[in-house]
DNA sequence: CTGCATGCAAACCGTTTGCATCCCC
DNA sequence: GGGGATGCAAACGGTTTGCATGCAG
């Protein structure tokens, strides 16, 4: 049964991975968050931190996004939020637009899928970004 | 000046990926397109297809979905519209929500971004995996 | 003590790229 | 004829995984 999650070890690595999530209000991808981990555990491997990140999102700890670019950003605020993503360099910001929750409801209606959840992406230029040439500044 | 179309070269490749991907109303990842195009250019390379995607949605002629999961989609319909991915079998349909433009403005009236567009992606079971065990069909 | 978790490195998979040849304009 | 486009295969980058060892419960 997924709902009930199942009992996790407390590991130093996991919860080292999860303090250093908390700490940013980025959204980093996991090699970022290797990097950050492995200033206070310079041992750790990255594949223990891709599936320390795999196991805590689905247990809800925290989220894995699904947003456009090559890879994925994980998010310790678990509430239902918006992004905004530069691309220019591909970073990932929160947005406060309300989250309208109907949404889902209007979708449900127009759709044979069960429909569960949604997310919406914006996509623009950091202000980083809007001063050299318009954000190619890759990736 | 990238926003004049550089002219592009009528190859055959060219019609053909866009002629296919035109054919479905599913959203096919670039290996699937491939295959699909195979059947009637079998010796066309799989680095032809990405490229000619690559430049197609650059000019616009069609879109590159930045959706979750593993591999990118292309969709021959460039007018905005939204999505609902499996999270069963990661299919990605089609979701007549109407598109709400004004979105973009609330939310550049609450970032330092410059903000450009939008998307709203649905999460959801298929059809088809709503039988087999809650859509765990993997993938 | 027992089995889940770790570190390490190799494997994987989707995508990109270098290069010689091809062919559209 | 010339430069962009192709086919092919190797390289790449992000993520996953197998295995022997380690450590939380």
């Amino acid at each position: 049964m997924k709902s009930t999650p199942n009992m996790m070890r407390l590991t130093t690595q996991r919860q080292i991975i999860l303090e250093e999530l908390s700490k940013v209000k980025t959204h980093p991808t996991a090699s970022e968050l290797y990097d950050m981990v492995r200033k206070r555990l310079p041992r750790i491997g990255l594949g223990t931190v891709y599936r320390n990140l795999e196991l805590m999102a689905e247990n809800g700890m925290i989220l894995k996004l699904e947003v456009g670019g090559t890879q994925k950003r994980f998010d310790a605020t678990t509430d239902t939020h918006y992004h905004i993503r530069c691309t220019g360099c591909g970073k990932v910001d929160d947005i406060d637009t309300p989250v309208m929750d109907d949404l889902v409801n209007a979708a449900a209606a127009n759709s044979s899928y069960q429909v569960v959840g949604h997310h919406v992406e914006f996509t623009g230029i950091c202000p980083g970004c809007q001063g050299s040439g318009q954000g190619i500044t890759i990736q």
